[in-house]
DNA sequence: GGCATAGGGGATAAAATTATCCCTATGCAA
DNA sequence: TTGCATAGGGATAATTTTATCCCCTATGCC
């Protein structure tokens, strides 16, 4: 999300939507402040697949794209809270959306991914 | 989506949703064959920005995750078509609402994409 | 001083995704 | 014979995205 190269498209909405929320961890996030985990900490311990500093570069992203808010209480430890705005309030029901149609196929999608095409099986000569 | 090197998270239906619809072409390609445009080339003009092949490469992977389904007749010149499976289809209406959501928000979007933090922009000397 | 807490971030490496280049094949038209 | 339209794909380069490493802030307490 830097300088980039190749030019960005933002011809549909499609696009655009792209732009805030492609990001490995950003649906997931923007899930859990909804829920109420608003930490940087306690969202860490919700994702622990990504690191504390990826957390903090998406979180910063979904900042500077106004779908949350941050605040940064002036304590020791430190102490912030992220929430999110009206803005990312209204994204809620269409990651629900995304999240769900994703439950119901679970198994489904599940054997998909797993399932590799067959190729170089050690074991399987074929001479 | 070949041999990957870092372990898949399949945690949740957000992850699962991923893995088939992350790709920057997947959910255009969805869409404008659920309009009708089905054959490789249709696509390709409506989708300019993306070069033939690419936009192969991940038809290709909609068809392995079941989205879409492929038929070639046996013609010269060649034909192909794609079509939606019915588990496709189901994705349409989820496609329906990201996209929605950035055309319902495209001014705002767009201008909080292209708002880069000014920093370094020459003819501002400082000293 | 040393440690714990809670949060941050620069620099760089690694991985994954996209793009580019160039080749295959067929029949028809100029 | 070259050119075009149709579709496909291997090999590799370029770009973008993620991950890792390591150090930083400030305060209170033993």
């Amino acid at each position: 999300m830097k300088n980039r190269k190749i030019p960005l498209n933002l011809n549909c909405g499609l696009d655009l939507v792209g732009e805030v929320l492609y990001g490995k961890w950003k649906m997931r996030l923007l899930w859990f402040i909804k829920q109420g985990h608003k930490r940087p900490s306690e969202l860490q311990r919700k994702i622990p697949d990504a690191s504390r500093r990826v957390l903090n570069v998406q979180l910063k992203e979904l900042e500077d794209h106004e779908l949350i808010s941050k605040v940064v209480y002036a304590v020791v430890p430190p102490k912030v809270e992220y929430n999110l705005t009206e803005f990312g309030e209204s994204l809620i029901p269409v990651i629900g959306a995304i999240g769900q149609w994703g439950d119901s196929n679970e198994e489904r999608l599940r054997s998909l991914i797993l399932a590799k095409p067959v190729l170089n099986v050690e074991g399987l000569d074929e001479g």
